[in-house]
DNA sequence: AATATTTGTGTATTATAATAAACAATTTAA
DNA sequence: TTAAATTGTTTATTATAATACACAAATATT
């Protein structure tokens, strides 16, 4: 298999979304960082895939209506039973 | 609608998923901790649903094989345009 | 029942995420 | 092309996650 996803893609991915989703509702990194009650340098990290805190990154996914996307998926890995259903 | 769901939840949640996931392996909180160069402790407020960093999720969901999935679920959401396709 | 293992909780310390402010660099609008 | 807005970066400070003990409470194991 070619190209294992890190945890760093992760956050970089993670800080894509956020800039991506804020975008869309044409908010500069001001902006957000004042809706959320967080510094525009905690927004600034976040969306070039330095780490934070999960409140952090919940209130910016809470933010974009995700959460409720977030805990059902949550939710479906916790029913999927196990190690890589490959058979 | 009933039942929205808080930054809380999702914070319970990935604490119950941890605790689920590390028990099918048969592990103890310690080999946990001692497997991702964490302290029991950070895996204890974790599973109670504390507030954690996000290197600490990530170093979990990895662990337990769900980095892949969390990826491409973010991807997902990437490309999905927008605000509730609920039409 | 007694012992061993695991989990929960407390305190003190260290590492680091978050804040605040300023300024430079870049991008967008006039 | 200039002005305005946004983004990137720095430094210093504060808040808090993470660590490292220790010990009690609760769960297995024998």
């Amino acid at each position: 298999m070619i190209g294992v996803i890190t945890i760093k893609d992760v956050k970089l991915q993670l800080g894509e979304l956020c800039k991506q989703k804020r975008q869309i509702y044409e908010m500069s990194q001001e902006d957000l960082a004042v809706a959320l009650d967080l510094s525009r340098y905690t927004i600034q990290k976040f969306e070039n895939g330095k780490n934070a805190t999960l409140d952090t990154v919940l209130k910016i996914v809470n933010h974009f209506d995700l959460l409720n996307n977030l805990y059902l998926a949550l939710k479906d890995i916790e029913n999927t039973n196990d190690i890589n259903s490959l058979y």
